[in-house]
DNA sequence: ATAGGCCTTCCAGTCGCTGGAAGCTCAAGC
DNA sequence: GCTTGAGCTTCCAGCGACTGGAAGGCCTAT
């Protein structure tokens, strides 16, 4: 396969395939004339790295998981501890959203909206705030 | 006052003051010796964009925020449009983690996490996923 | 022969800082 | 007056994970 047909497989932009090489996520041959070559290996890796991705797996961690992926003598708490790890973050990163939402909602919805310069959200981000 | 002074009072760290002259959004004096002078309103101008930070807005907005803020014959309408944007832009952020959140904390619930190789989170990643 | 679509590399830019090096200035202590 | 150390200056590089674009080679069809 080319790159084409990987990306069109893998729903990744070539880009990003040939970034992934660049940092040695994936090890493509390659043709005579250059072009890389995947097989079927590498797709599945590109799958695999992709879907973690979609979870916020950083590339570090998609790293980690691929050698765990591959270790058939992995203990799958390893493995749980990475993911349990990255979910307490996600929840970190929720919750520090979450605040700034509600802050910024009581602000919209306090402010009028109106053709009058008179504005509570100009109003907070004007007054001190302490932390 | 010196960037230190200011640093302390703002709550920002002084290389991120001076990046913040860099890009033009802040015109601090200089003294003889070269050092940047702060007055009053600089300061304010930094704690207004902290703020702003601190609920996400993006350089580019504070930037806007600022200029809004200035003109005494702004609308309130339009700041509340560009919150308003940002409010829709986090909650679209806060969805997309939560979701990941869920499918996280599923597989993480669904693996043991003991010395045995077998593991859910690895074969959801390895497994073909569309969309 | 030519057109176009695919592939290659390399460089630069994104966003918002942050770290570090090299060097100048200032205030305090001896 | 000299030294020490803190604080200030500039400039350059790097973070993460791509993404865009230019310049050029390759491949297939007409």
């Amino acid at each position: 396969m080319n790159i084409g047909e990987v990306a069109a497989k893998s729903g990744l932009p070539a880009k990003t395939i040939r970034y992934y090489e660049d940092i040695g996520l994936i090890q493509p041959e390659r043709h005579d004339n250059g072009y890389r070559v995947f097989r079927q290996t590498q797709l599945h890796k590109l799958m695999f790295v992709a879907r973690a991705r979609s979870l916020g797996f950083s590339i570090d961690d998609c790293r980690i998981l691929l050698a765990l992926y591959e270790d058939d003598s992995r203990a799958s708490a390893q493995v749980k501890a990475l993911a349990q790890d990255h979910l307490t973050q996600i929840d970190a990163k929720i919750a520090g959203l979450r605040a700034m939402r509600d802050t910024l909602a009581d602000l919209v919805d306090a402010c009028h909206g109106d053709s009058r310069p008179d504005c509570p959200i100009l109003k907070d981000l004007a007054a001190a705030h302490d932390g």
